[in-house]
DNA sequence: TTGGGTGTATCAAGTTATTGATACAGCAGG
DNA sequence: CCTGCTGTATCAATAACTTGATACACCCAA
């Protein structure tokens, strides 16, 4: 269900994060479903524990998923609306008809994110 | 014009590369006008002519600019047409609206580029 | 040709980030 | 109690990245 790439460029905890958020996102993890545990997880993708406690901490952060002493489950999410999806896919449409890469289409929406940002975004902060 | 502010935590050659970007896809940089060289920018930034080197590189392999052993210039962009930036303007409000973070929210695009897309981008090359 | 400009390539150093291993604290059930 | 599970925290080693300094190849004008 989750699978991890040594070979990208992108760590494993922030593969093993996206995958999870996608998959809670779009729904294919119930509310409340109960998720495999760091350990269970660590030793199916061969990975660390601490790597994927890592993506945990960062998913509870977000507010995807809820961590007790017995586990982790996913938290009701407002289920990242229909409206989102729908202006993804007419950015996707404008930019495929203007023939524009994916990673250009990516770099503009990066631009155009922080440009409207305004609010300290805390992903980034000040070393 | 440009500026580089040290305490971010974003690299200073991303920086650079996203004011760049940002000016010439909004029409702020018309084509084929010259760009101030490397070594200029490198002197009024207050870094290394490599750090400017490298987003020039980076602005080249994105189509945005053209570099010639006598300068850079602004390349022939298809401007990226209102609609687009329009559409990304919606789909980054929407995301804002459902504190989805950034990253997320081009995972989002990514995985519906691909499964309208059809063709194998790999979007993100191995080590 | 010569001098000053351009972008490009390379290299070492410093810093940052990621990873793996390990120990800790709480909870449930036998 | 105690065994086994859960997530959490810490630390050192490694890997990756960014940066600055420098040398190179090319083009244009004088």
């Amino acid at each position: 269900m989750i699978t991890v790439d040594q070979s990208l460029a992108i760590p494993a905890f922030e593969q093993i994060r996206g995958q999870l958020a996608h998959a809670i996102r779009a729904g294919e993890l119930d509310a409340g479903a109960r998720l495999p545990s760091i350990r269970q997880l660590a030793g199916d993708l061969r990975v660390a524990p601490g790597t994927v406690a890592r993506a945990f901490t960062e998913l509870e952060a977000a507010g995807l998923i809820r961590s007790d002493r017995r586990g982790a489950r996913v938290e009701e999410t407002t289920v990242a609306g229909d409206d989102l999806r729908t202006a993804a896919a007419a950015f996707i449409r404008c930019a495929r008809e203007a023939s524009i890469p994916l990673e250009d289409a990516l770099s503009l929406v990066r631009a155009d994110w922080e440009s409207a940002a305004c609010e300290g975004e805390p992903g980034k902060q000040a070393r």
